[in-house]
DNA sequence: CGGACTGTTGATAGGCTTCAACCGACGTGG
DNA sequence: CCACGTCGGTTGAAGCCTATCAACAGTCCG
């Protein structure tokens, strides 16, 4: 099933440089933070992790692959919620039930790592500094989903998409350090209508109207912004949000 | 500025019940509860607690009255993104952010107590239990947040309507003991809308079709809801994502 | 009683959906 | 290596839901 490497390079691990991106961690808070990324198991694109109404008892971190949540109306209709990259943590949303609220759903091949809820318990007894970090995380996540629902109830269909670019744009940065003019997409258009709240076929007229005004291009999968700032104004788009412009973590600790 | 009566009554804390949902507090923890509750300030319908790019050092606690936050657009739109209502914990979102990314404001007459961020990091350092209850009410918050989201994304303002009227529902039945059948909703129409991501014009309409189908009726400022399951139907509400149905918060625990 | 604000109703318009046909890329098997 | 089926994406036509504009009614409060 897999492979128990516990003595991993600590600075392997993506979960601990997604922690290290709010505040350095020490030795101590990494081995604590490794447990949770013990025993990966690979998975296979299109694969689910958990679907609505399972019983929630476990947590899971993403260690490769891209993967999305997702609920499905009684209309028929499924409304795509996240989209998590490499480090993310998938469920934690659900901490409180005991039932899934939320299909997870592979987008391509991955690496994934449960962990029980208790591992959560242990890191608020333990570590002062993790406690907090998993809140600003958990703070910045609940930004991100105010920052959706605003695009969702209030933006057109090119600001959606040219929105949602610009995420995954930024998103993509943070990770893997170098720019993003040109990033890998590996979503589908219905993906994309699932998650923008749109259909497939308005999805691809948004698309093409966008590269038509030059403020975007996409091949295969990926795609290419020649022009930030443009895009940016086009969209609305407001970096407050965003990982760079929240405050050092413990700030107002002292005073 | 006003009345710091330290001594208060940890029955009457409204905070302390609204903790109490989640699980039983100890004496100690009501009290370290209860100095975020400390000199609460009368506030009038109308005002803003902060406006968006403020600075953001405290949190609020919302003693009496209502209160929402909001989003103004670019194109001149508002989205409201929370209703408040006594008890509740307003601000807990930005928590990692140094900038207001939201205003807040007063439906109605109330009172508010502020309390600096470093507080939360006291019950990190000092109660198990409320830190873990502080992470249960961020999760719930997301998953209604996520239920929203879905709302605005995919339901029509019928279902739109008919939905933020059972949530609203539910939450007055939570804190305030009895049903749900009658209950009153000093919102206008206009806040409806902004928070539905509708037109005014829209909402009234909606209601009225609402009201002539049987499913609510409504009067100055309340709401009664005839048949709470056919107009759940209406809505396709699903409250697998109430506090009732949350796990015991320990559950996980010892196993 | 007057004025401001909130809600109602009608007419028109626009953005997006839906349906349907078609195209192209890709992978499989003969 | 090519034929073929499938899946993802594109394009056109028609229709629906909701927005917008505008006029009017009702309510509240000074």
């Amino acid at each position: 099933m897999h492979t128990g490497e516990g003595s991993m390079d600590p600075d392997e691990s993506c979960i601990v440089r997604h922690f290290n991106q709010y505040y350095p961690l020490s030795a101590e808070d990494k081995s604590l933070l490794i447990r949770l990324e013990d025993s990966s198991t690979p998975i296979r694109a299109g694969t689910s992790l958990w679907e609505e109404r399972d019983q929630a008892q476990e947590f899971c971190t993403l260690k490769r692959g891209w993967a999305f949540s997702y609920r499905e109306l009684e209309n028929g209709t499924r409304q795509i919620l996240d989209i998590y990259l490499p480090g993310d943590i998938v469920g934690l949303r659900e901490f409180a039930f005991s039932q899934r609220l939320a299909g997870v759903q592979m987008v391509e091949d991955g690496e994934i790592c449960f962990f029980p809820h208790r591992n959560l318990f242990d890191i608020f007894q333990r570590s002062f500094t993790l406690t907090s970090i998993l809140f600003a995380i958990a703070s910045r996540q609940q930004v991100m989903l105010t920052e959706r629902l605003v695009n969702l109830a209030r933006r057109n269909a090119r600001q959606k998409l040219a929105h949602f670019l610009l995420e995954m744009c930024q998103r993509i940065k943070q990770t893997q350090g170098d720019g993003c003019e040109i990033f890998r997409l590996p979503l589908s258009q219905e993906v994309l209508a699932d998650l923008l709240g749109l259909s497939p076929v308005h999805v691809s007229r948004t698309f093409t109207a966008l590269s038509e005004d030059g403020l975007i291009f996409r091949e295969r999968h990926s795609v290419t912004i020649p022009d930030l700032e443009a895009l940016k104004h086009e969209a609305g788009f407001d970096d407050r949000y965003l990982i760079e412009n929240m405050r050092p973590l413990f700030e107002g600790m002292n005073d």
